[in-house]
Order: structure tokens, then C-alpha cells, then sequence
DNA sequence: CGAGCGCTTGACCGGCGTCAACACCCGTGG
DNA sequence: CCACGGGTGTTGACGCCGGTCAAGCGCTCG
């Protein structure tokens, strides 16, 4: 942890773990098109009564906790989110990773509790929108309406894709599928990868298997370190991927 | 396949893989408080000007195609549904099995495509209920509205179990938990389960070891088999399961 | 400079995949 | 009636992939 255990004694007595960063402006937001408010007019946004929080949390930060009860739901404007599910016996599984544009905590809305624990893999800035204001404008704004209905099917997609995508075949398979997963949006020959330890909650492998299976990519010519973090890497000679 | 490979020659030139039982009457389901429609009232049904087919269909019968164009939202009244997708090097994955009251290809809502492949698992009870009527319902009626929303998280929560549970852990705990997961919902102590080809679609295990770790649990007096057919399990001695 | 953490690498072993043989059920046809 | 064949489930032998345990490296921070 690299962030978040410093000394707050002299700090201002905001909540330990995020930072409020004032009320978001929805109208001019950096990203509306990506987001639940991409399509809300006028008359729609006269409707919030209640502000929407604009939030910066540090990396490790956990935004909430599985079964814990919500006051609202998240978007992401900037950073990642991991969304962790502790199993039977005890262990960690991180069930998908969120992006920006993608909404945090949607089940929410059915059942005013989450069902995961949600925790940034980077510094990450959200904004906190009150179920109250979704509750609302879902009834009384058809566009709200079909984009909820959108962030759902996506979240279900991902969900999906997560099980069927990552989750299958040989160790090599799954970390070479995680590496093109998470390719650069505006870069698509770089990848930025995770701590092996969360790779190894990703893909159901440990720690070691999924830096041995780095490493034999790395020594196939598949893939080029950018830096010594062992996060950077460049994404070699793409045909050869798909014969994996 | 035991259905649905006879000769046909001499039906009715009926959809060769479904029967039209009608036009369902949805005020007097016998499912009804689990399902989308659960609490519409009289002024919400009048709004359906579409009728709602009621549809049979075949064990191994397929619903409709990962990526195929959507006629409508299915609601299963009886059976058992396996949604399927293919992955990159062409293997089924098998991501979750739906059971009565479960709504059958939900995504298409949203983008009038289906992300997965359905099957039937056993002869099943569907209806088809049209996008164009949940579309307009989902607007005017706050009651189907609700429904809705607990669905798609219901949706949501499900394929993260799937994730979560069943595909994790050592081949042991895997079945095991498969094995609680598809207890009889009538008789608690009793389970049914799959082909083991299917078995190992879901749990991302070869047959063989499916079929391995069951003959141990029943072995060890964890399961006890109800007859030849290798479906009918008995759950003994509950308290030991958790220890797996 | 040393402590601590994350990543890598090696040696070893066990669990699961592979390939194969066999049992059983059932529908078909001789 | 039994013979036959295909489909499904079980079991065994064997080998390899990935888990386990441990050592060592490089970075960051105190």
C-alpha cells in the first residue's frame, strides 16, 4: 500500500478514505457521454434535488463493503475499480475490473445493498450519485431509463465475458487473454498489467504461475517491458496471440 | 438426445423446435408472483396490446443464438435452461442455468441481440413475452419497472456466483458446490445434476474428473446415488460439506 | 545502508488432463 | 427373442501443468 497510511493528524477531518471534491457539475461533466447522464436534458436535470458528490478516493481504498448497505451508486470518471467477492473458504476473488465510464454499485438500485466489495487499483475520482436521484429520473426520464438499462446489460456482458473469456483454458491462455483484456484505450499495442497477486484472484491461478507465464511470454517475444514496475508492457507481433 | 430427433413427417408444420400452446393468460399464471408481471395491475395489463405466446420446447431445443437478433424476453414457467458461449478456441462454456421464474435473455432489452446461447436442459414451459410490450410497460408501469430492475440484478448477482463459487478451488470443491447449489427446491436433502459433459462446461473440468470426484463424494458418504441413471443424488450428512 | 515488499526463479510433488478400456442403458433390427 | 451399436458414465495408467515451498533479486522508503 502505497498511498493512504500516511500521518492525518493534521489533517482536515474529511472521511478517512475519500475526498470531497465538491458538487459535479453533470451539464459540462468530462465524460457525460460515457456515463448514465449522457443523454439528460433540461427539464431532467431540473429534476435532481439532491447534489451529486464529486469524490477522489487513494488507491486501496475501498468504496464499500460486500452486503454493505448503499447510499448510493458510483461512477467512474477517472482510474480502476476491482470488484471482490470473498468465497466460502475464505479467499479473495476479483470478479471484474471497472473502467472509466462504467457504474459502481448498480445492484444497488434493485436492493439498496451491495453484493460485492469495491476497491481502487488506482487513485481513482467518482462521482456519488444518491439513489434517490436514480429512483426518480428512472420513472420520469425515458432517457435515464434506456441508458440504465444499457449500463445493466453491459455490467452483465462484462460479468459474462469475465467467466467465459478469462476464466478458461490453461494458465498461459488466461494471462495472455488479461493482457490483450487490458490493453491501452488509446494505445492498443501497450498493456498496463496488475499486481500478480490481483491477477492471480483475476484468472483462479497463484502468484507465481502468473509471473512464470509472464516471463515465458516475455522470453516468446509476445510481449516487451516497458519499465522495470512489471506493470508496462508492450503487445509484440499480435498474430502469433490468437494460436494461444 | 433422447428428443426431438423423430420423424416428423406426418405433424403439423409447426417451428420444428417449439409448440404454441396458446396465448397466455398472464392474470392467472401459476407462477406468477416470481415472474416480470408479478405485480401489474389491471390498468398495466391493459396496456398489452401484443399477445404473450406460450411455448413448449424440447430438451436440447435451442431458444436462440449467442448474437442472434431478439424477437422477444422469455420468462422460464418449467425446466431447466443452460446459457452457453463459445470461446475463442471454440469450446462451450456453460456461464449459468436458469430455473423457474428466471427471465431467459434479458440483455436483449437493451440492445435487441443476445449475448449468449440458450438451451434447453429438459423440456421446458416458456413464455415469449414481445420487446415492443416490455419496452412500453417498462415506462408506464412503476410495478413492472421495479420487476425489472430485480432481475437484471438478480441476472447480475447470479453469473458472479457462477464466478465466484463454482469455478474455484480444487475439482473437489467445485463439484461439491454445484452439488449444493442444485438442491431440489421441494426437498432440500435432494439434488439433481448434469450430464458430466455439461458438469465440466460449468466448472471448467474435463468429464472425466467430473465424474471422478462424484464417485469419491459418494465413496466418502457425502452422496448417496437414487438410482442408475447417474442424476439423483441424496445429500448425507450435511455438516461435513462445509469442510470441503 | 538495512528492512520490507513485490517480483522472479528453481526444485519438487500432487492434482487434473489425456488416452484408453469397459460397463450399462436403450433403441433398432435381425 | 437376442444381437448389435451408439451414447453416456466409470475407472485405470500415465504424464504434465500448475501449486507449494523456498531462495534470491531489485526497488522504495525509513
Amino acid at each position: 500500500m502505497q498511498h493512504g497510511s500516511g500521518k492525518f493528524s493534521f489533517v482536515i477531518p474529511i472521511h478517512i478514505e475519500s475526498a470531497w471534491q465538491g458538487t459535479s457539475d453533470c451539464r459540462n461533466c468530462g465524460i457525460r457521454d460515457m456515463v448514465l447522464f449522457a443523454d439528460l436534458n433540461e427539464q431532467d436535470f431540473g429534476q435532481i434535488h439532491t447534489p451529486i458528490d464529486d469524490l477522489k478516493y487513494l488507491q486501496d481504498a475501498v468504496l464499500f463493503y460486500e452486503a454493505g448497505h448503499a447510499q448510493g451508486v458510483f461512477t467512474l470518471r477517472k482510474g480502476l475499480v476491482k470488484l471482490v467477492r470473498s468465497t466460502a473458504d475464505g479467499r479473495e476473488r476479483i470478479v471484474r475490473v471497472l473502467r472509466a465510464g462504467d457504474v459502481i454499485g448498480i445492484e444497488a438500485l434493485a436492493t439498496s445493498r451491495y453484493d460485492t466489495e469495491a476497491v481502487a487499483m488506482t487513485d481513482i475520482s467518482v462521482c456519488r450519485i444518491p439513489l434517490s436521484v436514480l429512483h426518480h429520473l428512472s420513472v420520469h426520464s425515458p432517457r435515464l431509463h434506456t441508458r440504465l438499462m444499457q449500463k445493466w446489460q453491459q455490467a452483465l456482458k462484462d460479468a459474462d465475458d469475465w467467466l467465459a473469456e478469462l476464466n478458461f483454458g490453461t494458465a498461459r491462455q488466461r494471462v495472455a487473454r488479461l493482457a490483450l483484456k487490458m490493453r491501452d484505450a488509446d494505445a492498443p499495442h501497450m498493456t498496463t498489467l496488475f499486481a500478480r497477486q490481483d491477477m492471480g484472484a483475476m484468472l483462479d491461478l497463484k502468484l507465481e504461475t502468473v509471473s512464470r507465464e509472464i516471463s515465458a511470454l516475455v522470453r516468446d517475444g509476445l510481449l516487451k517491458p516497458q519499465d522495470k514496475s512489471g506493470r508496462h508492457y508492450e503487445i509484440v507481433d499480435e498474430k502469433r496471440w490468437f494460436s494461444l
